[in-house]
DNA sequence: GAAAGCTGTTAAATTTCGTTAAGTCATTTT
DNA sequence: AAAATGACTTAACGAAATTTAACAGCTTTC
């Protein structure tokens, strides 16, 4: 059977974010609760998740803010808002950062279960995949066990390295926004955690030049785009 | 088998681009949905789209405004227009934006996706066609990979040149416009960025100067043309 | 036909990136 | 405890990309 879907909740409210919590855990989810954005956002570099369910109003970041942050970095997850005020601009705001669904306040946790099912169901392979192995180019990469499979003996790669490629990864063919993946990957992105970047970008570069299919471009100003041909 | 078909979904109406984004998706293409105008535009010069779908009425930059400065970089991609109001000049302004269907709200989703499959099938190889690989003269160049086929090694281009020859093979033989050949690629058409893109254009020509049947043609005060004899 | 405004081109200045090596810190090994 | 190891950061230098400057040559305008 397929493994168990993993849920993002960032959720302030202590008893809201317990009851869901508990209720989600119950229907076969794993869900991780975080209790503002800021602690969300590390929390998604860190792991993998599946699902994300964000509280908008929220102290030191708001749910709108995170979701944004994580937009710039994976385009596909799917994120369900929740919200006290039934406001219109919110709603369009939060549509127009890339939400797959919104529910105001109060809601029965029935109807947000039916939800989440239909993004599921209505999501491509996607979720219901193996997820963390990775075909790229010829080479195959886990980025659970962080493990590159080049020639000879697989290569395991550090901690950086597989935080960095796997970005490039998710997002090949894509720009990879210099200070989006600086954010999540060193939670900064000052001048000296980007000459890091651009030291681990040189690393990937020659642990992939084995497949010469495989670029790494720099996009001047912007970031960097894996291009497999 | 052919790629995917790349739509541009531009809706500021939640219910309504959540849905036409699924239906689409089961349909077979890749679609993009973005919640306003701005976003859209910012979004077409980052990636590459076969078919443009645009709500009218919407914030911060409306769907015909929106498709007015795609037509200036593109002239032939289709556009479909979506709006509640069935007014005529409405209508009328669409088409002669260039419009290639409208449609007005409620309509059935089966009939948009007879309206699309139509336009496709009576738009030229155009759509099928692997894209990114283009023949300027006699020299092949590739913008996906950034590659110039001069005579002897292949020249690679730079972000920027790349982007502006993009832009002008894919207008070839008409006028891109400067103003916006600018917003398209330097986001903001000052006097500064214009005199760098005229650099550009000294560039571009000598690449191309190898073959003296390329022209980059200078029509003052409007913009340039590539002229291919 | 002179002024104003564009464009062509080269070169200098600025910013960003590529790469290697040296430095730092924490952890493990001997 | 000293030494070695490994991961990451900072330094240093060079190269590349882009912008700005400078100046010359065109076009349009009135």
């Amino acid at each position: 059977m397929s493994r168990k879907i993993n849920i993002l909740l960032a959720e302030d409210d202590e008893n809201l974010g317990l009851l869901l919590h508990s209720f989600l855990k119950t229907k076969g989810y794993a869900v991780d609760l975080m209790r503002n954005g800021k602690l969300a956002f590390e929390q998604f570099n860190q792991a993998t998740y599946d699902f994300c369910i964000f509280d908008v109003m929220m102290p030191e970041m708001d749910g709108f803010t995170l979701a944004k942050e994580i937009r710039e970095i994976d385009k596909k997850i799917p994120i369900l808002f929740l919200t006290a005020k039934a406001m219109k601009e919110d709603k369009l705001e939060g549509f127009s950062i890339g939400a797959d669904d919104y529910m105001t306040k109060p809601f029965s946790m029935e109807e947000l279960l039916a939800r989440i099912e239909a993004i599921i169901r209505r999501s491509p392979i996607d979720i219901e995949q193996e997820d963390e192995v990775f075909m790229v180019g010829k080479i195959k990469y886990d980025s659970q066990s962080r493990l590159l499979y080049t020639e000879g003996e697989p290569k395991k790669l550090t901690t950086k390295e597989n935080q960095l490629l796997k970005l490039l990864v998710k997002n090949q063919n894509e720009i990879l926004d210099r200070q989006a993946a600086l954010r999540a990957i060193w939670g900064d992105d000052n001048y000296f955690n980007g000459r890091s970047m651009d030291v681990y970008i040189a690393k990937l570069r020659k642990l992939l030049k084995e497949d010469e299919n495989i670029e790494i471009m720099n996009v001047h100003g912007k970031g960097f785009q894996m291009l497999i041909k």
